[in-house]
DNA sequence: GATGAATGAGGGTTCATTCAT
DNA sequence: TATGAATGAACCCTCATTCAT
């Protein structure tokens, strides 16, 4: 097993000034990710594009990974906000209804910053596994697991977890698939297709 | 865009004493990227553990991209192979039938060496997107395709390319993250759950 | 046309602590030449030498081309120097004594450190010709042009730029090879013969 | 002191199968030198370019260093037949003429492979000075000193030997830097203006 | 706190040379 | 004799991290 490398913040940064810092490390992170890859994004450089010092880099962050880290919190932050809001907005809606909207927030929530998104999808070392770094986030299961239980009679499933993991998983994967490896044949027309396609995968599964 | 990094081997090697060498090392990069990871890989390492001098590995292989993406030739050779072999079983068998027993096979494949299929997946800067040297290999699309072709009167797709992105996308999905994420909470019993969920999504979405 | 080596300083390291680093390497760099030759002088053993790590070699100079664009330099300048005085110091005597006490000075240049100069004239892969690293550089033709132009009625010579380049090239010659090659067979009384003949052959030529 | 590399061929090759080898070694190695530079130059790249495996190589050179040599002889053998020849043709003309015609034969010299000639003097680090190695061979100064002495009463000369170091020096070095440095401002008519000169200069420091 | 010069282990790669076939 | 696969020391260079200022 590899050294299990510190991915927490050094500090909690209340103060305005370091939390500047701070953001402009994670940003000059995310940016350089993107442009570079994984492999080309040193600390150095890191610190460099932020404006600061390697040494100031330290204080905050206890290495490279727990920058990347913190790149992957706050890209999963605002890629889950747009799910939550979905989920909200969606309550009421039939299902049909509902799980469409769900897939397009889906499709959004991956098209915030695709590059960044697949950077840190295919070229970011994971460690840590299960825990808050990942991509595909337990808040998602558990989220997508209440919105099946609230519907309860609506549908027809037995095991709430599974059928979660199986509509997650698969929603992430068409979405993620689509916008990352596919986009030179999708085009805006095709992804309502797709959309079409995922609904009516997940909604006859449900039913 | 990042130098592309030369990932063909040099020879073909055709005699038995270059095979034997280029098997060690591919054989021995296969086993440090699951030991040690992707980036502990180093090609000193791999050749040692090959048994081999530093020198005769850059006589097979232009650098470590060459070597890993070898690695992920066989790996995936392996994998279509049991699909193939699947779907050529498969041929004559009621859909409902058809589908249960290749996501087996899609469970099966992703089981030949887990951990390797792991490091591969997550941990393997993905170069030349598209190339054969992908995980998910186009094969995959162009065999389903014609599966879904083959029992056209069976089914009610409109777009049959499209209907395999989909089931393909998701079958990849879920046993992927069935074996390689969650294998602590999957015991052989609940593997059996999830290829009843994984079929009644895709026989549902198909029919 | 082989790849452009890098030959121009990393930074300009004005701080007194970067200063005695870069003079250090530059140094180090110049004892390994004499030392062990070109080939021998390998990154590591000219930070070893200069008591500094490799990495701080790399901060401040972009590869081992650059140290050694930077030895030249270093001794072009004092090499040129020489002669600067020495065209001053002349500027009033006639013709016989001037070029007499320029080939004097020449051998004085010469003699600066002769087996750097050996290893810079025979060992070092000239790259950049023409520029400022060269052996003789560009500064030597204009400095007698412009002693021949100041001299122009004493003189018969109709293409001064062609009588520079004449000149200064013989002696160059003449003094490079007796100081270089021939010390063996040369001693303090025939290098007064040296210059004596090389005397002879230049005012003769200009006259 | 760097080890004296060993610069003698290993056989006297013979036979015409040996002999050709040989010379296609030889050959290669020219060619490679010309292309790529000294730095570039492998045995492995020579052997290949020969057409022969690097083993037979090292059958017929005991290492890279013998195989530039013989290009080094090679090469001086070809140039000093063009200043014997010359020599032999100017037994009889007046001292004017003869020089001219020498000078112009140094240019011709010069310019059978320019590059090549080149390389060898700027970028092959020079081993074993003074042997037959050298660019700038012992036969020259022989061969002039003698050419002074069939002219004695001719001209005045105290010290042939001296004079011949001067003369055979300054010619080369004069027609070496106008072939190789300056041939971008050498035009035919500039390569005559100074063979003019060169002659001027010889002439009235000999006469 | 902030800085950035310094560190040095270790990575990828080459190539002169050998030797079993 | 010829071959060319194999060797491995040595090279150039990067980069995460530290610490004196």
């Amino acid at each position: 097993m590899a050294r299990k490398a510190q991915t927490k913040p050094r500090k909690h940064a209340s103060q305005t000034r370091s939390r500047a810092t701070v953001d402009a490390l994670i940003e000059a992170t995310a940016r350089i990710l993107v442009k570079d890859g994984f492999d080309k994004a040193s600390t150095n450089r890191i610190a460099e594009k932020a404006g600061v010092s390697v040494g100031s880099l330290y204080q905050y962050f206890p290495g490279k990974e727990a920058l990347v880290a913190a790149v992957m919190k706050r890209h999963n932050r605002e890629l889950m906000q747009v799910m939550r809001d979905s989920l909200a907005a969606v309550e009421k809606l039939p299902i049909e209804l509902a799980v469409r909207e769900l897939v397009a927030a889906a499709i959004r929530g991956h098209r915030i910053d695709p590059e960044l998104h697949r950077v840190l999808a295919e070229q970011t070392p994971r460690t840590n596994r299960l825990e808050d770094t990942d991509i595909l986030n337990p808040e998602a299961y558990a989220l997508f697991t209440a919105f099946l239980e609230a519907r309860g009679d609506e549908l027809r499933v037995a095991d709430t977890a599974l059928a979660a993991f199986v509509c997650v998983t698969s929603i992430e994967a068409l979405t993620h698939n689509a916008v990352l490896h596919h986009s030179a044949s999708f085009t805006d027309e095709t992804f309502e297709a797709l959309a079409d396609e995922a609904t009516r995968l997940v909604v006859r599964y449900l039913r």
